[in-house]
RNA sequence: GGUCCUGUAGUGUAGCGGUUAUCACGUCUGCCUGUCACGCAGAAGAUCGCCAGUUCGAACCUGGUCGGGACCGCCA
């Protein structure tokens, strides 16, 4: 039984508990011993006539014993733990394994910095903290795995060793011992896997799918890391809509007993970005972005005047009551971080004591700027013209940094919302080329296939993300079922017919053979956890994962191999 | 690929051109019979990440390098 099943009713009882030494506190005549289990702590004593009071004395931190003992009432209880009415009075106590001096101490409010922690990551999964926070995520799978179960889902795996596909991110590669010289890669996401499923009669299937991408990390991103897979046949986008809706609906409030009201809010990508200048809008404050291009049609000064004669747009934030709350200093540190979105500068205005500052203070603009923003006293404005993804990006970021300075994001709320069509296509400056803004099998809205070839910049498709608190948490899209639209789109992406065929040959052919209509969705579980623990940092909901630069501290993984194991492989290193 | 921050006993820190390198926790020793951040007294413990340079003198300044973190690019 573990130490927390244990109150103040059994007292009398005889029982047996096994774990680690907490914490000793030895009084001289009189030792107790806070024991852990996964469950919490139990307050062990043991008396100087104890035949176990040497050994008891002697016992360091960390080591593992059993213990048998009575359950006694405590003379002073401490009501700071489950256990503390009571206390176990040590009969027999056997040392099972001892600890050595440990790299830090095992408490809630360790000071240890991260990169020791990780290091000794066993050693960290002690704490109640990250042991919370991986219970939680077990939670919410088990929780997902009931909900799916019960609308009848099938679980099922699909390949980790697969195919190199061209678009999309950076794979990891595993060369191949018995064909020399090929490779495998590992799994962006099952996304082809789940669709061929489709076709092969299952319906409804769902994973927890471990993924893996070999690009740059972020606190929010390692590159393997959990999707919960999701496909349906027969479907069309508001169905999925809805189970997903209540899945979250049905996790929240198992996990966290959080009500989510449902239907969630919906908004087209368009949409999102215009007012919050990010595709994955944190709604838990107001702020939106406003556009004020006409109000300067006809300014003078030349910022303005060159940006509109280049196509641009002027935007800009209104902060209620802050034009006291930044100081000049404090807003060149805005303009820094605004140009690390490539803006080239952030004008502002301050609107106190009836009269007006700051850098375009001359403008002649300013009754019909505040009429439009509805301006009041000790308001304060930043002003970005650009072209537009420079302006949204950058607007849309200073919006969430403005939000977090001056605490406006109700850090105690879950504002859920679906992003909605998404451009079929994103321009890519890199490859010269249009590439596919999901991934090439998502399905264009009905109206826009005619315009797949023609018209890309236009055409928009059936894909939607969840989005949760400025979070991704999940996407998906009803895909292309239809062998001659997948084939346009391919052609749409500029991938050679040559290339379809090596690459993607084997799934249009699938797609001849009776493919029903299907879509799906993938939930970040490592994201989702994250908001139900409130934590900006994908380390804490993750065992054991990679630090910034992909490495594990405690193994030392990425590492060097013999030259045998190379040679097996038929790779040859080039230093 | 780029920008910024960071590295000092086991852990976390102070020190920012000359110190016996600060303090706390932990560890060790002794004392202590109701603690739960137990208490008290004492002790040990640091090639100041590494390499080079500047200087009479470097933990401190400069350059490089390695490790950690955040962000931009990237992440269909």
């Amino acid at each position: 039984m573990a130490n927390t099943n244990y109150n103040i009713s059994n007292v009398g009882e005889e029982v047996s508990l096994r774990g680690w030494v907490n914490k000793k506190r030895n009084l001289g005549g009189l030792i107790f011993i806070d024991l852990r289990d996964r469950s919490g702590l139990m307050q062990l004593i043991v008396r100087p006539e104890n035949k176990f009071y040497e050994i008891s004395s002697s016992l360091k931190n960390e080591s593992v014993i059993k213990v048998t003992g009575v359950i006694l009432k405590r003379e002073s209880s401490n009501n700071n733990m489950p256990t503390g009415e009571i206390e176990v009075e040590v009969k027999n106590l056997e040392v099972l394994s001892t600890s050595i001096d440990l790299p830090f101490e095992i408490t809630d409010n360790t000071t240890a910095l991260e990169d020791t922690r990780l290091k000794y990551r066993y050693l960290d999964l002690r704490r109640n903290e990250l042991k919370n926070n991986l219970i939680i995520r077990h939670k919410t799978t088990t929780s997902i795995r009931e909900y799916l179960n019960n609308l009848d889902f099938i679980e099922m795996e699909t390949p980790i060793l697969c195919k190199s596909t061209p678009e999309g991110a950076r794979d990891y590669l595993v060369p191949s011992r018995v064909n020399k010289g090929s490779f495998y890669a590992l799994p962006q996401s099952p996304q082809i896997f789940k669709q061929l499923l489709m076709i092969g009669g299952f319906e409804k299937y769902y994973q927890v799918a471990r993924c893996f991408r070999d690009e740059d990390l972020r606190a929010d991103r390692q590159p393997e890391f959990t999707q919960i897979d999701m496909e349906m046949s027969f479907v069309n986008q508001e169905d999925i809509m809805n189970m997903t809706e209540g899945l979250f609906k049905k996790v929240f409030k198992d996990v966290i007993d959080y009500d989510i009201k449902l239907p969630l809010m919906r908004m087209k990508y368009v949409d999102a970005m215009e007012y919050y200048g990010s595709d994955k809008p944190d709604l838990r404050m107001d702020m939106k972005i406003n556009n004020i291009t006409n109000i300067f049609e006809n300014s003078e000064l030349m910022i303005f005047k060159n940006t509109l004669e280049s196509n641009g747009i002027i935007n800009c934030l209104v902060v209620k009551n802050a034009a006291s709350k930044f100081s000049r200093k404090e807003i060149d540190k805005l303009t820094e971080y605004v140009k690390t979105y490539k803006a080239k500068g952030l004008a502002y205005l301050k609107f106190a004591d009836n009269t007006l500052s700051g850098s375009i203070k001359g403008i002649t603009e300013i009754e019909e700027l505040k009429k439009k923003l509805s301006l009041e006293e000790n308001d304060l404005i930043f002003i970005v013209a650009d072209k537009y993804e420079v302006v949204k990006t950058s607007l849309g970021a200073l919006r969430l940094k403005i939000g977090r300075d001056l605490n406006l994001i109700n850090e105690n709320s879950y504002k859920f919302l679906w992003v909605t069509d998404f451009p079929s296509f994103d321009y890519s400056e890199e490859e010269n080329r249009f590439v596919a803004c999901h991934h090439p099998f998502t399905a264009p809205n009905d109206e826009d296939i005619e315009k797949l070839l023609t018209d890309k910049k236009n055409c928009y498709s059936k894909a939607y993300d969840i989005v949760c608190n400025g979070y991704e948490a999940g996407g998906g899209s009803i895909r292309i079922h239809n062998e001659q639209v997948q084939e346009k789109m391919f052609e749409a992406l500029e991938i050679s017919k040559e290339d379809i065929e090596k690459k993607f040959g084997f799934f249009v052919d699938a797609l001849k053979y009776g493919t029903p209509p299907h879509g799906g969705i993938a939930l970040g579980l490592e994201r989702l956890v994250m908001l139900l623990i409130k934590s900006n940092n994908i380390r804490d909901v993750i065992a054991f994962p990679k630090t910034a630069s992909a490495s594990d501290l405690m193994s030392e993984a990425p590492n060097y191999v013999d030259n045998k194991q190379l040679k097996e492989l038929g790779i040859k290193l080039d230093n």
